[in-house]
DNA sequence: CTGTTAGCGCGTTCAA
DNA sequence: TTGAACGCGCTAACAG
């Protein structure tokens, strides 16, 4: 309860001027070799601690900065949050949280109190629905940076750190083809998803490479929820060719297409095979885990783009219009087992 | 780029005192309708907004809380988390994120940036090896509230949030009993545990009501890594008695013992059921999950705890030297399928 | 109803 | 080598 301790309480009981105690404090060059120590010593007995509050306002900045993310449950997000907070903490800053748990307008208001607490800098994955970015363009008034990770916005002239799909796609039908497989499917996601457009250039790719020809009907699409990845499945099961291996869109896809094709009573990894997009963890849990996942590497984009930001900030004023991209290649890990 | 305006700014184009903004913002009793609407309409032009650090300074209070967490990829924490965030958030409250990996120093340092930034109150889930809580003792004398939950410190005088595991474990005896098993093992987590100690007194008892006999040689202990669950498992396989079903300490631990029984030959709920505590999201997506899960309600803890931390935080100074200690019940939840 | 003054705690001129 | 004075933006006590 007793009241800390300030400079100006130090300067009274020491019969000296606070500015010669903040000085001491800060080892300045210029104050005498015993004051400068009587005033330390005396800080250090009465626990002196600077009023970080009346520094940051005082400085006009907070050495926080803004994270917004969709849903720390998805273990994506909270692996992601994991590099950015090691890199402040690194650095001596200070991780301010928000979740906008997919929905626009609370992502709005997140970003009002950002804003309010005067943030130096905002990190950001987006809102699945978000379709006006207003309230991060508004942010260039207020001179606050953002730079966006995962889910970007279409906009110009941004800061982002990603993870580009086509190569680890690439990497995934290399890998089944490898092991024999020549009738491969693909669950995508939403046609309109750039994660998914990524996927089929990956894919086309791979198969462009070994000049196979492309066969449109092993390309399908889920709607992400349980009966819409079933609905896939029967959809590629259905094909005359018999397809032997698919690539699911992600981990979620992936375990519903087993739990289908088990129900078909194929076998797992002997009538077909799966490779999926990493973002559960559990995989050597799973029963049949997919033979291989694509990594995104949320620790390393996390860090990333905390790196980036705080380069924002250090570059005071820069007012250097370069934006940063960084694309980080996804890529194929085998899994065990 | 332009400065903000402030309320100094708009008094000057008025020609009225910076009071007299200040006031007719906050709809003050005492301001004239004229001059209120003037001073809001240039506000509102000017995009007016409170400078919240110099207010956090000049009120001494930040709304901020910070949270303390081992980890934030164990699902059971990300989800807490979203049980604070999303109370603090309708409270108006800030979040200021620490993780401590576990870590008994970083934990100290968290504590220490945390108290720097002056936040209101703390809540806190220790790291698994912290035995000294001097850190957050120390905290009384700054007069920042601390509320724990889940993991909690061995100390007198504290707020708390916790889960009792007993109840749960009453609770998923007695739905094995139900179904007719007879010889049920446990494989418990590290005896020293209070976690552990919980649940051993929920087995007992629940065997005591139904007037069954307990037999030490089906309670056996992993030191939760798979090759300790495994060598548990061989133990509770060993016995004459043929065990029927299991508790296993958590999810983790039953996915290791699920694996040992299949490669034993086991079938699993024929041969052999399961009982755990959930601490993993996809018990569905998982081939073999246990019958049943016995749930801590994480979001409900994070919200319990923010909540006694914002009443501590309202009644000011209020030194009521009551001590919150809410304790949950745990719930055995019956898997579907 | 409105203006003046003061002060939150700190760093930073400018003067001595 | 030190001190006095000022200002960051805001609120509040005290006058009028």
């Amino acid at each position: 309860m007793a009241k800390l301790p300030t400079i100006k309480e130090i300067a009274k009981r020491l019969h000296v001027s606070p500015s010669t105690v903040s000085r001491a404090l800060h080892d300045h060059y210029s104050i005498g070799l015993k004051t400068k120590t009587m005033v330390q010593q005396l800080a250090k007995e009465l626990g002196y601690e600077p009023n970080q509050t009346a520094i940051f306002f005082q400085q006009n900045k907070t050495f926080t900065i803004g994270v917004i993310l969709p849903e720390l449950s998805e273990a994506f997000f909270s692996t992601a949050i994991s590099g950015i907070e090691d890199t402040a903490h690194k650095n001596k800053y200070t991780v301010l949280l928000g979740q906008s748990h997919d929905d626009e307008d609370r992502e709005k208001t997140i970003v009002e109190t950002m804003k309010n607490h005067r943030v130096d800098g905002l990190i950001v994955s987006l809102a699945k629905n978000t379709v006006n970015y207003a309230h991060f363009e508004m942010l260039k008034k207020y001179n606050i940076p953002v730079v966006f990770f995962d889910r970007i916005p279409k906009l110009p002239n941004i800061h982002y750190v990603a993870c580009n799909m086509e190569s680890g796609t690439i990497q995934a039908v290399d890998f089944l083809l490898a092991k024999g497989h020549r009738i491969i499917g693909m669950i995508n996601g939403p046609d309109k998803l750039f994660a998914s457009q990524e996927r089929v250039k990956g894919y086309m790719n791979a198969l462009h490479k070994k000049r196979l020809k492309y066969d449109p009907n092993l390309l399908v699409s889920s709607n992400l929820t349980r009966a819409g990845t079933h609905a896939a499945m029967a959809q590629l099961l259905s094909l005359k060719r018999k397809v032997t291996a698919i690539v699911a869109f992600n981990d979620y896809v992936a375990l519903d297409a087993v739990q289908y094709a088990r129900e078909k009573k194929l076998k797992i990894n002997k009538d077909i095979a799966f490779v999926s997009y990493a973002n559960l963890p559990l995989s050597n849990y799973t029963a049949f885990p997919p033979l291989a996942s694509v990594e995104q590497f949320p620790y390393l984009q996390g860090q990333k783009a905390t790196e980036t930001l705080l380069e924002l900030l250090d570059s005071k004023e820069d007012k250097s219009s370069a934006y940063y991209k960084i694309i980080l290649d996804s890529q194929l890990v085998v899994n065990k087992y």
